[in-house]
DNA sequence: TTGTACGCGTTATCAC
DNA sequence: GTGATAACGCGTACAA
């Protein structure tokens, strides 16, 4: 109908409600503010002009966006992807749109992406892991944008976080493992640099071993990324040590899927000849065989907490408290005593 | 130092360094238009203040985000994750950011998001298969959002998009499958409402089983979501029909493993006792035993491709071309002969 | 209840 | 090379 076939504004609208734009903003944000009948004439002139706000003046003149922002370190792999998704779905029903980046576990890439993500409006953000830049952190603060860490919690930290206790989860597969009676303990895990995570893991494995009365220099350990590859390179490695080590904790069940692989290659049998465990307790370690002993972490009931309580702050109804959900073990087969010796 | 502790602007900057806005904008934005010296003089104000542009106000004036937003139907499994990493490597290198939604295969959720990403001034969307209301298409064309479509690829579809054939690619499977002696074909598929990827696997088997003579009626079908428990569920059902199917093709990876799951369960020996086939070749596929005999998609490839060919078409380089990407079957263990008829 | 008018932080088009 | 200044589309005091 119309000759110009552009984007309609709200000045659109107005003019063919035949009101003030003032009103025709109030209808979509405050409707109770309008009387009914105008109301009804700006709806109709909204639906028939197929009018869409636009976010970027919306967000300019409100300082308020509807946005959350999200970032992972990877979306490789399905560690963070059930979280997410019910951090989003929670988010949704309170009327959030979720914006998700992953930074390939690179800390520049992560930083140059909160910025994107401030920089576009975000009213709040969610981070994985305590550790990076203190720079960081004031910046948020700065543009006070209200952030909160997952997938970890730090009872020592004083920063707000949803998440769990890694050295203390890890701790507890350890004392399994050794409970079992395996002596010699190896270890698979992610990267430690910059990743608060995978370093808790490890603490966790060494202080249990300590207490346990287990020499913590003894753990053999390698660092590596977290993928199916790297564990099954992983494992081979470790496999060529004298005398080989009876268990091989891994840093998570990506991991261990791998060093499972690696050891049906070998020929090398899961449990009988070497232990192997996980953690996460994704659908993969139920996959595997033999089972991944392994962590469960409840990932949903952690994104739906961390969307209420980053919601809550970015309303200004909480300064930000911190959650910790719990872990449990998951006993499968891939744990059991270790051989005889020889 | 200042006591506004407030976010700086444009023209906190140009006070500082006793410019215009318009210099400031000018260094960032087209430093070669300003000389040296001044230049310096801005950038040092500029960090001095820690001064940030404001997208809002960015995008509002300059119409252009520089920014990339994709919908995919759910970020719960490794289906889109390895192409949708390589996609925003990708854009990175080409100074795009990439904003993630995840639709859980949900239309009306998927048309919100886009309007989210539209709204957020997106340059460019990345879309998950074809079909959507033609009610989308034209949104995005009112609002001059290039979009491209993905994970599909079909040659009588006037849109263009990146992505493979699914119906040949499922069809070639499918011969492989008969040409080992298999008659009883039974199908795991995704749900095909709305799923045109779906779709085409199942048309992929139907076509190939009516040119090999077999009656293409005879393909024992079962849709269900792409879940391994789902996959596992609708082995078993499978399972105890009479006569039993001699293979189940399975609408990807994900719902093979849950096959294979199951039949673990049953006690039931694949490919001995029956054959399993997947799709995708995700890394569940070698992990699984026995390993599977699955149709590979070079998804980083084409997430690459993707990613040129958008940020191409936002630049006004092209007018969107599209891309066939090949498939090709990888042979493992989960396909053998049928058993001998007792 | 409704309208007027200004401000939000940039970019871009002019002059200078 | 640089500086005014007008958009950009919306929210919201304030006035009517």
């Amino acid at each position: 109908m119309g000759k110009n076939r552009s984007v309609p504004t709200l000045n659109d609208v107005a003019k063919a409600a035949g009101v003030s734009t003032a009103t025709v903003s109030r209808c979509l944000n405050s409707p109770d503010q309008v009387i009914e009948a105008t109301r009804q004439r700006v709806m109709q002139a909204v639906e028939s002009l197929g009018y869409t706000p636009n976010f970027a003046a919306r967000v300019m003149a409100a300082k308020r966006s509807y946005t959350i922002g999200a970032i992972i370190p990877t979306m490789d792999n399905a560690i963070f992807a059930r979280g997410l998704q019910e951090f989003q779905d929670q988010l949704r029903e309170s009327g959030y749109t979720l914006l998700v980046s992953s930074s390939a576990y690179d800390p520049e890439v992560e930083w140059e992406q909160i910025r994107a993500l401030v920089a576009r409006g975000a009213d709040g953000l969610l981070l994985i892991g305590y550790a990076r830049d203190a720079e960081i952190y004031s910046y948020l603060e700065r543009h006070q944008v209200p952030s909160l860490v997952a997938w970890s919690y730090d009872p020592e930290a004083h920063r707000p976080s949803v998440g769990f206790d890694n050295l203390n989860a890890m701790g507890k597969l350890a004392q399994a493992v050794i409970s079992a009676g395996h002596q010699r303990i190896a270890m698979i895990s992610g990267q430690t640099l910059g990743n608060d995570r995978a370093q808790s893991r490890v603490d966790g494995v060494r202080q249990t071993m300590a207490e346990s009365g287990l020499d913590a220099n003894s753990l053999t350990l390698i660092e590596t990324d977290y993928e199916i590859e790297k564990g099954a390179e992983a494992f081979q490695q470790l496999m060529s040590l004298t005398p080989r080590p009876t268990v091989v904790m891994c840093g998570n069940d990506v991991l261990a899927a791998g060093a499972l692989r690696e050891a049906g290659r070998l020929g090398i049998k899961v449990p009988e000849q070497v232990s192997v465990t996980g953690f996460d307790d994704i659908e993969l370690a139920e996959i595997v065989s033999p089972a991944l002993t392994t962590v469960h972490v409840p990932h949903r009931e952690m994104g739906r907490k961390a969307a209420r309580e980053l919601t809550a702050m970015v309303e200004g109804n909480s300064d930000g408290r911190s959650i910790c959900i719990n872990t449990r073990l998951v006993n499968r087969c891939s744990l059991a005593r270790p051989p005889r010796q020889p």
